[in-house]
DNA sequence: AACCAACTACGAAATTATTCGTAATTCATT
DNA sequence: AATGAATTACGAATAATTTCGTAGTTGGTT
């Protein structure tokens, strides 16, 4: 046990993790409840989930109080760039390029993101131009 | 049966798409043969998966000889957005911005590439500036 | 100090996906 | 027309994930 940081979190495990990324350290009271919002689960489901979390060392357990308090230990960033890895070998064949078309291509970015994107575009090119 | 278009590929058999989209219709002997050289994985393996695939109307198989010919059904692009919605969803939270921030500043991309996106972001932002 | 609501622990069932062994079939070659 | 290599069909084992019931624990309130 006491795995390094790059394990990939299966599907169950990736909701709660958003859950403690967007509202910070959690019982699973509120993660529950969170996750009820989009989908019926079980208390004891997402519990369980959140104990074999631990167990893994995705996500750290502070039980000073009786309702434990969990905290993610996976770093948002890293986890979605491991998992943007993998999607886009098995889903583009590697071609960054061609997901971000699609991606821009079929959805809802404000003026303001685009913005950030072409200046990281401008970045990527040499600045210039 | 007779199942409409929208069904969501395992990973197993995207990997196995992945072949019949680059190669074309092809044997369970090919696509074995191709799947062999990234990871190590049974015939029968991978002949049942096309089995199921075939139930599932994801592809047509033309038995006319006697090694049976496969060929996708599904579209590659239309796949690729319906898996990257999800995937937007579940790791990005549904922002097609971050991911495309992420995709590109991880991953390599040629001049050209980078060509292509910024036309498509004069298109997306009204065709000026 | 008994009660009760909320919580944790744990085992096991249910579900989904993958893997493969074995038997039956086919066809080209002898 | 018998042989054998390659193929398909199929059932079942394995694996991975998710689900949840039940039992036990805890701590505040009466």
């Amino acid at each position: 046990m006491a795995a390094a940081q790059p394990l990939k979190p299966t599907d169950a495990e990736l909701e709660i993790l958003q859950v403690l990324w967007q509202n910070g350290p959690s019982t699973v009271r509120f993660v529950n409840d969170e996750l009820n919002k989009t989908k019926e689960v079980g208390y004891t489901t997402t519990l369980k989930i959140m104990q074999l979390m631990t167990e893994k060392n995705m996500v750290r357990r502070d039980e000073s109080n009786r309702s434990h308090v969990y905290e993610a230990l996976l770093k948002e960033e890293a986890t979605q760039k491991q998992l943007l890895n993998k999607f886009l070998d098995t889903t583009f064949r590697g071609s960054a390029s061609r997901l971000v078309m699609q991606a821009l291509g079929s959805h809802q970015t404000t003026p303001e993101e685009l913005n950030q994107i072409r200046e990281l575009l401008n970045k990527l090119e040499g600045g210039s131009k």
